[in-house]
DNA sequence: TTACAACCTTAACCTAAGTTTAGGTCAAGA
DNA sequence: TCTTGACCTAAACTTAGGTTAAGGTTGTAA
């Protein structure tokens, strides 16, 4: 914990992550992070882990598995990358985040029209149905899920 | 699928909501969503229930665990329910709704100055670790992480 | 009335992301 | 030296959100 410590224990990472111990042990058996071991075995890390490791939980409350944060990471970790591979990994990054903030803006908006209506509530819904008039042509009701586009990153889940 | 159809059966409902039918059934088991049955024991729904579940996947699509839409869902369809109530659960909602989405645009935006430092290749990291001079006051590098906020909704995953 | 698709249930299985447990080792201070 | 806290591994367990399989029933159309 001084100053010019060069590596941090697992516990070290632990407690200023605020992540469990078991956690980083997990992480790294994952390939997430990576660190060497003491003679004693003992893993030791260094301080830039830590950053790799907030970076992680706050990708993991977007919601991206962990799976694809470590394979993002490892292509940005793989050395030699050009502008334009950086480019194009971030664009795709960018979708799927996109993605995920239009799903959630329109949760957001459809509140008041629809969370208040009665396809909640076991009442009639007072919008007098324009999702409903769809169904005589096939596949209705899927108007909400099928606004979402599919984006690069939505074949993850299919 | 008639026009004056009265009720869907599971196998219209996952047809016209895009959803297997076991997975109706899951969540028909888990309280998400509700019918009848036939007198040979087969399931039936109302139309609305199509709403139902887009509203049920767009949720999940931005995040959303199981539980806490039902949860939700519950607490509208309680019968009487007062408009300040009403107004009430909606407000809670979208406070949740909101942190998420500045969770993911704050990621987003970290990306550009982050994602592509050496933090995550194994280089220098080109920011000069404003991070890392909180090392010596405790729980460093959770800056990302506490910059979250802790809204009345972060409570379902602690 | 017979075929066949669609339905039913229960139970086992699956992946993700960890956590817990058990049994053993390491390292630092009194 | 001894004790104690931090560390190690492997394997079992957990929750969420389903999927698959097996074996039996229903409903409809020829």
């Amino acid at each position: 914990m001084t100053d010019n410590h060069p590596s941090l224990t697992v516990g070290d990472v632990a407690r200023r992550s605020g992540v469990p111990v078991s956690t980083i042990h997990f992480y790294e058996k994952k390939g997430l992070i990576e660190g060497w071991r003491t003679q004693g075995n003992q893993r030791r890390y260094e301080r830039r882990v830590l950053r790799r490791v907030a970076i992680i939980r706050v990708a993991q409350r977007a919601g991206l598995p962990l799976a694809l944060i470590k394979e993002h990471m490892d292509r940005y970790a793989s050395t030699p990358i050009t502008s334009a591979q950086w480019d194009v990994l971030n664009r795709e990054w960018r979708a799927m985040l996109d993605e995920r903030i239009t799903s959630l803006i329109q949760l957001r908006n459809q509140l008041d029209s629809c969370i208040g209506c009665g396809c909640l509530s076991l009442a009639d819904c007072p919008l007098r149905n324009p999702g409903d008039t769809l169904s005589r042509e096939g596949p209705g009701a899927r108007l909400l899920a099928s606004q979402q586009g599919q984006g690069a990153w939505s074949s993850i889940k299919g």
